[in-house]
DNA sequence: GCCGTTTTCGGCCCGACTGTTTTCAGTCG
């Protein structure tokens, strides 16, 4: 089993447990184990068979989830999870999915009607029998209705690049009311991740007086379906998408404080909380508060210390500013007491697309156009990878296609300057273009490397997985590590999980394996930055940084627009703490080709 | 069920909103 599936499996171990009325402090103990198993870098499998006392050391795991941690290893399935799940049905689950059902309602109506499955939900609600029931009416049956509609047509996260210009639409249209003075999108928008559940907006008011005329206004916003809830401070809508966004308006004073809470992730304000309570302060969605001050019977007195800037925030309890792509509890709190944060890498530092596909192959841009899209994003090199073959089966090598691009290649290079005699160096203004291809990725691990005088006119090679995505951990492996060995050329690995958000899970890879590799040869993973791979993984990047693996930010575009999509890989990398030394495509172009050729 | 510079027991975030109540339980973030 992975990490996922392990950290699933105590998710619905929590659910159940709720609904079963356990403590809930174990439910808590369950979830919280889940959530660090999700965002751990490093594969519990591997983690146990290097060494089996380690899994106690991490944060979450105490001896009784070690042991059901162990279980899972072992059998592939954990005792416990099926005792609950054969009490209770997995359909539970899905009626606990349904928004506005929590554990008491899901157990109410199991053990009053029976209703272990959506569909006994819908009949019930249908024919007015949750109304019946204690502390039940007909709003909130009608509620529970509309929300089975809602969860059957929307129930996954949207792309990060999906949200973003939803909830930048949303601050745009509530920047224009005179009554706002401050505007942000927060949540796991904010901290840039690959997907986002809903939009956190927080406003603050020129006068408090004005809180009401934000709620209104944020109803009035066009894409606005219906409203779900909305109080003098906090207004939550369904969009035309499906999607949720929840409006919260706070005083200017408790602005950064408020962006700080909403902005997550969750254990992370736990960290940073739990550090203010052990220096006398309390930290809410208001402000930070000093309780050293005691009033006359001895109880602490909570006075606002600051709360309008994140800045100010952080500093009131002694640390730096923590950008959002780090707020993950991935050791950010303790490099920030200990003035170690990484400086993430921006998309100026980038100087080098290296996977950018053109009109020879699956792109829609001729190079020309491309080149001067890379030099109007402020690129000073390029390098041009189609894929010529890919598929199921491997279609002939087209080497006149490829033979002609090349020409074509060497001619833009001259036209710029850059034709090994002029002294001048690579810039947005004489961009460089390199000279590489993508390789599809046998079954077997081999690559169709032919002919062999068109290898010699290239550059580098890029590897990538475009098929055989459900061979098991140790062949897809042994079928990468055998790829980026085919030839002295390899030097990129695209897409190492070969996965896309929302419609496929990655391959099964032990990626420390290949990122060790990786290390060991000189050889580069990439960061896809199309918005629907973002491939590696931010924890993958992190652990790739501590194995001193090389990294690089490719846009994969399709055509000239979508190298915008450097951003998006520029993202991940952060939340990976990669820094601009960590990348290959932030050095200059001839000494990224020195590096990558040496 | 986990955790510890308040440590082996007793905490574990808490405020906003809704609906069904006649003072509050449940859900959500």
């Amino acid at each position: 089993m992975d990490n996922q599936q392990i950290a699933n499996t105590f998710q619905e171990i929590g659910d159940l447990l709720e609904i079963d009325g356990a403590n809930r402090f174990r439910v808590l103990a369950y979830q919280n184990a889940a959530e660090n198993i999700r965002g751990l870098g490093h594969e519990l499998k591997e983690i146990w068979r290097d060494n089996p006392d380690e899994l106690e050391s991490l944060p979450g795991i105490g001896e009784d989830l070690r042991l059901k941690i162990e279980e899972m290893l072992n059998t592939g399935v954990c005792q416990f999870h099926l005792k609950l799940l054969k009490k209770y049905g997995r359909g539970l689950l899905d009626v606990l999915a349904v928004r506005s059902i929590g554990p008491k309602k899901a157990a109410l109506f199991y053990h009053q009607l029976k209703i272990d499955s959506l569909d006994k939900l819908k009949k019930a609600a249908l024919s007015h029998q949750l109304c019946q029931l204690p502390r039940m009416g007909e709003k909130s049956e009608a509620e529970i209705l509309r929300a089975i509609e809602e969860h059957a047509k929307y129930s996954h996260r949207m792309l990060l690049s999906e949200a973003l210009p939803l909830a930048e639409q949303i601050v745009t249209h509530l920047r224009r009311l005179k009554e706002v003075a401050k505007v942000e999108y927060a949540g796991s928008l904010r901290r840039r991740r690959e997907t986002v559940g809903d939009l956190d907006i927080l406003a603050a008011p020129r006068r408090p007086a004005d809180a009401a005329a934000i709620i209104a206004h944020f109803q009035k916003f066009p894409l606005v379906k219906n409203v779900i809830a909305s109080g003098p401070t906090k207004c939550s809508v369904i969009l035309e998408s499906g999607a949720q966004s929840d409006l919260r308006v706070v005083e200017k004073r408790s602005f950064g404080a408020a962006l700080h809470y909403f902005t997550g992730s969750k254990d992370h304000n736990i960290e940073i909380r739990t550090h203010a309570q052990k220096v006398g302060k309390k930290i809410n969605e208001y402000g930070i508060f000093d309780l050293s001050e005691k009033d006359k019977n001895g109880h602490p007195v909570e006075k606002f210390i600051v709360g309008d800037t994140e800045e100010k925030f952080y500093r009131a309890v002694g640390l730096p500013w923590i950008p959002p792509t780090l707020r993950e509890t991935r050791g950010e709190f303790q490099a920030a007491m200990h003035g170690e944060l990484p400086v993430p890498v921006e998309l100026p530092d980038l100087t080098t697309d290296l996977n950018v596909n053109s009109s020879y192959g699956d792109g829609k841009s001729s190079i020309a156009e491309l080149l001067r899209a890379a030099g109007a994003q402020g690129l000073s090199c390029l390098a041009i990878a189609d894929t010529f073959s890919s598929g199921e089966l491997p279609t002939l090598f087209d080497a006149n296609k490829l033979r002609q691009q090349l020409d074509e290649i060497d001619a833009l290079n001259r036209q710029h300057g850059n034709n090994g005699k002029n002294k001048k160096a690579p810039s947005p203004t004489h961009p460089l273009l390199l000279k590489s291809l993508k390789l599809s990725i046998n079954t077997d691990g081999t690559l169709d490397l032919s002919p062999a005088d068109l290898l010699k006119r290239l550059d580098f090679l890029i590897v990538k997985i475009n098929h055989s995505f459900n061979l098991t951990e140790p062949r897809q492996t042994a079928r990468l590590i055998k790829a980026l060995s085919a030839h002295p050329k390899v030097k990129i690995l695209s897409c190492p999980n070969a996965r896309l958000l929302n419609e496929r899970e990655g391959i099964a890879v032990n990626m420390t394996k290949i990122i060790v590799h990786c290390a060991n040869h000189k050889q580069y993973l990439e960061i896809n930055s199309q918005p629907n791979r973002l491939d590696l993984t931010d924890t993958q990047i992190k652990l790739a940084i501590e194995k001193k693996a090389g990294l690089c930010v490719n846009s994969d575009a399709l055509d000239a627009q979508q190298l915008e999509f450097l951003q998006y890989g520029v993202w991940t990398a952060q939340r990976g703490w990669a820094e601009k030394k960590h990348l290959l495509n932030t050095q200059p172009p001839l000494k990224l080709l020195e590096s990558l050729l040496s």
